[in-house]
DNA sequence: CGGGGAGATTTTAACGTTCAAACCCGTGGC
DNA sequence: GCCACGGGTTTGAACGTTAAAATCTCCCCG
């Protein structure tokens, strides 16, 4: 554990010079730099974050609340998403530090004190809910954050933000099964509550709409996301009077359910009906045939979380990013 | 963001007593601290944790590589082993700080320089391979590290870990399947390379032996953790002269493919034919029928993780825990 | 009434770093 | 030959906390 000093006494420089050698290299004579240099890594010196930290005041650490996995939807995409926000922090220089919180304003005061106890110099949210408290509560506090994901049904979002387009991503989705010779496309989704719901279900009708397709009696809105209700939908939808040869599912799971139903019925997913999901969870590629699905770019995603949370701050209007999905095809969605 | 010298002021007390009031309350006069608080609570006190750490070389940190979701079996529990860990480090005032490392040994620079530039105090393994090489080399530097998951193949365990038995939860699925009348049980395991896949196994095959059930030709070794190779693996357990009654799957992926080939062969899973997974992940409940699984205690596992790393580490021998997994027995395994 | 002690509080110093100011020294202008 | 200049380096102070030692206060006992 070598410190400053040891390495300063090492290359019979001061303190300060070696501290240059780091931060201001260009400060130094070549010479001299080269020197210190030889000594620093000689002796295997490290700078102690946590005295850099103490004079900077700059901990260099961004606080992620981990989600509960408690009650519906389960996390398919986290690890992805945990692993790309790290990665895209550490090309920075920073990294991510994990904590619980309660959900809604209780949770507030977790924030609060690792922020003050400078543990954090500022937040990633997500799992953002409709009316989230949090956003304002922390532009309000003046601590740094950013959200992946828009704060449903606010007029105006508090802060900045990183969301991905799921009406684009529906849409996608239609048009697609639209190329391949569908042309009455049911769609799976959540209850309207859900701000993220009627985003997708929007794009799959604005695009029905536009290529002319029938919507109407074609939006089944699953009450959890499971298998069985994925299965319940699709089983409503082949069974109207004038069945779908296509289905868009707002997630993986429902899809999956779906899938289940179709295989049930005896109709080959990708040939008699084409499906797709949402997320391309690991789940997509498991199956066969494999499901189509709308991903969201992760590694994208978390870059941009990080370049707004750690740019300049000064800026009066605030970052807000709306990235474009991507459709991986696959076989269930082949053409009709 | 107050400070100890400007609480110190406003108590009309010095800086040190402030500090015990808060890390030592019983050195001070009942009234003082009674007044010493009123302060800090006034004032919104919060101890700066660099500070805090600069002085006492203890950051209260713990490093936790986040895996790479690359390459084969999804991490499904993932999420909830990550709330669970950031859980149990919070009861002791700890955090958890994620990193990224290339796998191997090439990673190990990146444990050495996070411990040197003391932003963490130790570090939390898991995704141990066979023959992983951390272990030794953590050790040997004195890092303070545990293990989740046991190093197979070494002779000796290199330092404390915290693990599941596997082969007592296949036990425990088998004995379960007996019991509900199954008398011809199959196996749905990985390639005997895998150190986990081989424990397993082992549970799977000795409670059988024990209850005097037949094993020839009742294992199936699955290339991949995929749906795909499960309905696989069922189908060659399916088609045998002697058909089983019953598989064990060694992971809820397999045991889902699985499933699907039992739906697609118009058999009954929990009455034809019973199965069992591995994990309890969020996809188990969310099938029909609803899939029997192995679950890990993964709080247990988190909190027996943190207390070891954070516990004394003068004693010679290394903290070694093997939890004992819980059966969730759901309709898959009904009785037959 | 002086000394011994125990308990409460303060003083001093240090953790390892960086910022700001000061210093040193060679160069070039006048 | 004096002075201003500027690049390179050092000095001094500070960030906010805690450990250890020093001091102060009060009380008890011989």
């Amino acid at each position: 554990m070598a410190t400053l000093k040891q390495v300063a006494a090492h290359a019979d420089v001061s303190v300060q010079t070696v501290s240059n050698a780091l931060n201001a290299p260009h400060r130094l004579r070549p010479d001299t730099l080269e020197r210190v240099t030889r000594s620093i890594e000689l002796l295997n010196y490290r700078p102690n974050r946590n005295a850099r930290s103490l004079r900077t005041s700059a901990v260099e650490l961004i606080g992620y609340c981990v989600p509960s996995w408690q009650g519906g939807q389960a996390h398919l995409v986290m690890d992805q998403f945990l692993h790309a926000l790290c990665a895209a922090a550490e090309t920075t220089g920073r990294h991510i530090l994990l904590f619980t919180a309660p959900a809604g304003a209780d949770g507030m005061s977790v924030y609060e004190d690792l922020h003050a106890r400078r543990l954090v110099d500022g937040f990633v949210l997500s799992q953002t809910e409709t009316h989230d408290p949090r956003h304002g509560w922390l532009k309000e506090q003046r601590i740094p954050f950013v959200s992946f994901g828009r704060v449903w049904k606010e007029s105006t979002q508090p802060g900045p933000y990183v969301d991905v387009d799921g009406a684009g991503g529906c849409a996608m989705a239609t048009r697609h099964l639209y190329d391949g010779g569908r042309r009455r496309i049911g769609f799976l989704g959540w209850p309207r509550t859900s701000g993220l719901a009627e985003d997708r279900l929007g794009g799959w009708r604005e695009t029905c709409v536009e290529l002319g397709l029938p919507v109407d009696g074609l939006a089944v809105h699953c009450v959890e996301d499971t298998f069985d209700e994925g299965a319940r939908g699709a089983a409503s939808l082949l069974d109207a009077s004038e069945p779908v040869d296509a289905i868009v599912a707002l997630s993986d799971v429902l899809a999956l359910g779906a899938l289940r139903e179709l295989n049930r019925r005896g109709l080959a997913a990708g040939t008699d009906v084409a499906l797709t999901g949402f997320d391309d969870s690991p789940l997509a590629s498991v199956v066969s045939p494999a499901l189509t699905s709308v991903r969201q770019p992760i590694d994208l995603i978390a870059s941009e979380l990080i370049t707004i949370l750690t740019g300049p701050a000064d800026s009066e209007v605030p970052a807000e990013r709306l990235l474009q999905p991507e459709l991986i095809v696959r076989g269930s969605s082949a053409p009709g």
